[in-house]
DNA sequence: TCAAAAGTGTTATGAGTACACCCATGC
DNA sequence: GCATGGGTGTACTCATAACACTTTTGA
């Protein structure tokens, strides 16, 4: 095993890209680079951290995020391996990112509880980031917008059980753009993977909506007829 | 930058899967691992090698493989990268792939040159490969074939120019099933990236067919609009 | 004139898109 | 009874898929 320790070494990180939705708007979590003797220092990065050198890196990812930030993660996968040799000041450090989301009970339970050096900010006001950050950003939501395109996805945005109308709207606010009413439903009943609960909910003064569940099986289903983008 | 070297570290990879066609097959660039005192002595495996600490990722990926094999690459992008603890039995190595492809005048050129050492082998006719490596094939494979639905990334495995039944017999070979010849050259001809050259290339007693260059310009059009898997 | 590959058009089907009104509820 | 969000159907367009014959060449 010594001939692989006769030359220097990159350090390894993981990095996690992760999405979550509050108050109809797609943010980021972000953490505070509180180290003073650390590059960056006081600035708002990415979730990460060094790998453990026992550990898979997805492994690494999930703990790291939660250990960190206490988030847990609906669904994740592996988005790229950024490289370049001068995106560190302190040497090479690769860093291999990960796209993860998050559902709302998530979102609000910890945004009070590391309210200091964790926060969830709108994807399109967002602060400048340490390293090449905001790079790596740019690549989750360009993944996240194309997958939802092709996999019902979003599903790991939303509670346990939700309206179709809460559905559209992740739809809405991920792509950017209004959907039609009609088609999105007629679309989304198609797939198959929506089973009415039987609950209504009652908000405001109007007309109660239906809570929809997922089918976990149908879900993984689509997940796996998908395009890839990952795949292990 | 002392900090950065306080623990252990990974080693790290890049390993490459490159496609090339030969007498109408799809085939892999493989490399047979001589040194004794490594593992998997004499197994065929990915070509690849150590990352060089002052050099991108991809760069490594080109010049590790021009080195070895002799292979210029027509097209490349990041694949996956790959961790698992046990995947190397020297210790954790860590290992970024690359998807390339290669013209067929390279496929043929180096065959002779490094007969020994390197080989390319169908895909569906693979030998046991050394590590992780017949895995990433199959990512590879999935890939390629994901990417070329939507993508005319297989513009990359032919020569300058070209007929359009060369055109889809690499789609047939690809996706593993027949087209049908009128709706292949209604699609393609509807992508606006084939230029005719007027020149015919005669071959056999039958009636002669034009050969097709395609622009430049608006590949890389196709490129960018199209689903990215990866994107920088 | 024949063998072999090159080339060409039409129809049917299904998905996506555009579009406007009635329904149920709480106040 | 009205304001508000929930819920529904139809027509058009366009991409895909199925399908068979004529053309050009060299021998």
């Amino acid at each position: 095993m010594s001939h692989t320790y006769e030359y220097p070494r990159a350090a390894h990180t993981v990095d996690a890209v992760v999405f979550g939705l509050s108050d109809q708007v797609l943010k980021i979590l972000l953490m505070r680079r509180a180290k003073l003797d650390q590059p960056y220092p006081g600035a708002w990065a990415l979730p990460g951290g060094f790998i453990d050198l026992e550990q898979d890196l997805e492994e690494t990812a999930r703990q790291t995020l939660k250990k960190k930030t206490g988030v847990d993660l609906s669904w994740m996968e592996q988005l790229y391996t950024f490289g370049q040799p001068d995106r560190d000041p302190r040497g090479r450090v690769i860093s291999t990112s990960f796209l993860g989301l998050v559902r709302p009970s998530d979102v609000r339970a910890h945004a009070t509880e590391h309210a200091s050096e964790v926060t969830w900010r709108p994807v399109d006001d967002l602060p400048d980031l340490a390293f090449d950050h905001t790079k790596i950003v740019g690549v989750g939501l360009h993944r996240l917008r194309t997958k939802l395109r092709w996999q019902p996805v979003g599903l790991g945005l939303l509670p346990p059980t939700f309206t179709l109308s809460d559905l559209q709207q992740l739809y809405e606010v991920i792509g950017g753009h209004p959907l039609d009413k009609r088609n999105f439903r007629r679309k989304v009943h198609s797939l198959n993977v929506l089973v009415p609960t039987g609950v209504k909910r009652r908000q405001g003064q109007h007309r109660p909506a239906e809570l929809y569940r997922y089918d976990e099986t149908r879900y993984q289903q689509l997940l796996e007829q998908g395009l890839d983008f990952e795949l292990v």
